[in-house]
DNA sequence: TGTACATCAGTGAACGCGCGTTCACTGATGTAC
DNA sequence: TGTACATCAGTGAACGCGCGTTCACTGATGTAC
């Protein structure tokens, strides 16, 4: 049956947050369409109405992830560098695949993934980058570039070990020993 | 048809191998099991006469390929630890999932996976960080710990990321800024 | 060392199932008058 | 504002295909004597 125009756009919508949540949890791979749509209340056939194939789906619902992601970042991190480091690096965190943030979630994915996703990736990472950069300490914009870059990696690869190496002590020392090595300190 | 005993093991550890390089390149759920076995020479039905199930064989994989890695990480960083990061953030590392650091190509796998495949890495990164821990500068052992931790952090997130992002600029950056920001230096 | 036979590694067809994608159809929406 | 009809969002069956797994079978290997 066909539905308003706002209605069709917001079926789309749900069906990309649903996406940028399921594909973070369970890979591009680890998810098919038919879950998908079961997931944002609609039908399969419906699908090719709003995107051209999976991988469309993929490359649009990980700009989705890192859009949303970025800008919660950087709202918070406005506030308080250290405190929001605290945050990322939580035990929490480490558990909600799903939610939490999508450079850690689709890195992998996205390595292995095509040229759109690797595209959405590069902008996104650019943009988190400057996020970060405005808040680091010291005056050489090329100096707060590169710590922005260097802190980005620490906090991906840390948060992304300890989730792969399950709820272990070695899980919490790795955030822990990322945290004290970043330029805003142990708190 | 039958085997001799040597030659079912060297099967076994061919299957092994060869899945240690696939599943890093295209991940867990990106290859079935009649490719892995054909990649080894042998039909898909010999299978089950190795392994468990898909899960097990992913389990022993990602074993294999972590083990094989760190006794190289072993041999090269005892020469220049300083060296060794360069090769390891380079060009040709990036481009090299199937047979490069299987920390990075499996990690996000491992978030996803098994109870088992998780203990295979908590084991196997906890080996990684004592090889590091080795080389680095300082006498405090905790500290030294500690520093390799998240050392293993940075390069693992920038390598990762320096691939998410395609062969742009910013792929080169990341590395080069996760390098500067290391104890070991720019070099 | 040679023969007789049980073992079992590997084969390839088959199982049920879910995949990504296509398509004829439905019927409410949006439009033309 | 009301009627007539074209549009098109969503449905659900169907497509061919590959998935993980099972199994009856083959025939060389390994063993017992």
């Amino acid at each position: 049956m066909k539905v308003t125009r706002a209605q069709a756009e917001e079926n789309r919508e749900r069906i990309l947050d649903n996406a940028a949540q399921l594909f973070r949890e369970r890979g591009f791979d680890g998810i098919g369409l038919n879950d998908l749509m079961q997931a944002a209340g609609l039908t399969r056939g419906g699908f090719y109405g709003h995107f051209e194939s999976k991988d469309d789906l993929a490359a649009q619902a990980t700009q989705r992830a890192l859009q949303v992601n970025r800008e919660q970042w950087k709202v918070q991190t406005d506030r308080s560098l250290q405190g929001w480091v605290k945050a990322y690096l939580s035990d929490a965190h480490r558990d909600r695949l799903g939610v939490g943030c999508a450079l850690v979630a689709l890195a992998g994915d996205a390595a292995r993934g095509t040229a759109a996703v690797k595209a959405v990736f590069a902008e996104e990472v650019d943009s988190f980058a400057k996020t970060l950069q405005s808040q680091m300490p010291g005056v050489d914009e090329a100096a707060r570039r590169e710590q922005a870059l260097a802190m980005l990696s620490t906090l991906v690869g840390s948060l992304l070990l300890s989730r792969a190496v399950g709820d272990t002590g070695l899980s919490s020392e790795l955030r822990k020993a990322a945290r004290k090595s970043l330029p805003t300190g142990g708190g």
